[in-house]
DNA sequence: TATACTATTGCAACTCATTTGCATTTGCAA
DNA sequence: TTGCAAATGCAAATGAGTTGCAATAGTATA
């Protein structure tokens, strides 16, 4: 037997579905909470995981210190691109010779390479036009 | 004033400066500490924010939950290649127009692209040549 | 439908990187 | 020298993520 379909299974993959930009294992919780849903933040977690494990999400780590989740997309690589000023994050769609590109190197000496992902940062559009007030 | 002259400083950069790959606050820590020199993490970690903030040194998160760093090259951008076998970390040269080019998208949308990564995971050569027994 | 098996969950305690408050020490400029 | 801000050490706190264990609840099968 593999992985059961309960409620917190549930409720996290259509949280997963209804944004278009990753989320942590602390918005998730946050949300399922919100929800009204009970439930525990080392579930959370532990769900996270086995998503991974069953190539359902993928896990992401953007230099904030935290992990971010994601449903796996279909459509190729993308890049993410994280605002320094509010902390939002945003997916580019990427050219895919731009990363074959950026492999090259690695795989000229020898390295088998099997994730790449391109991360970009700077300040977002809504906080550049708030900073011109 | 600004940044002063003190032993951890001049150890700290002359280890940043002998290792060819980012490196940890608890490596580098324990490379003082073996180096004869009784300093406490927490200088450490101090230390290597004022390098940051200084622009000195660079600060990455390769995903592992802790962060590295390397000083600054001035030898254009690199990417990163993490062995997912070992966990070697390698810096690889990156030809400019791939990271321009994965950052066209950000500026199309009107964000300021200030600092941009790319993080490549494999296995590396070693890993591959001991699997191969 | 009842039963049994195993995945899932909650809880509390733990790990581990990094941070913070505060008192003390130490470069360094005057 | 002297004074002061920068740097340091120490202990305690923070915060994300993990783990052990007992209780609960899907689900396949009888």
């Amino acid at each position: 037997m593999t992985s059961r379909n309960t409620p917190t299974r549930r409720h996290l993959l259509a949280e997963l579905e209804n944004t278009d930009r990753p989320v942590s294992a602390a918005e998730l919780h946050q949300a399922l909470v919100s929800a009204g849903l009970d439930v525990n933040k080392t579930t959370v977690y532990r769900q996270l995981d086995a998503l991974v494990a069953e190539g359902l999400a993928s896990e992401l780590d953007l230099g904030e210190g935290i992990r971010r989740y994601e449903l796996h997309h279909d459509n190729g690589e993308h890049a993410h691109f994280i605002c320094t000023e509010c902390g939002d994050v945003y997916c580019l769609p990427v050219d895919e010779t731009v990363l074959a590109r950026g492999c090259k190197e690695a795989e000229a000496r020898g390295f088998a390479v099997t994730s790449c992902s391109l991360e970009l940062r700077g300040v977002c559009s809504s906080c550049a036009a708030r900073e011109a007030h």
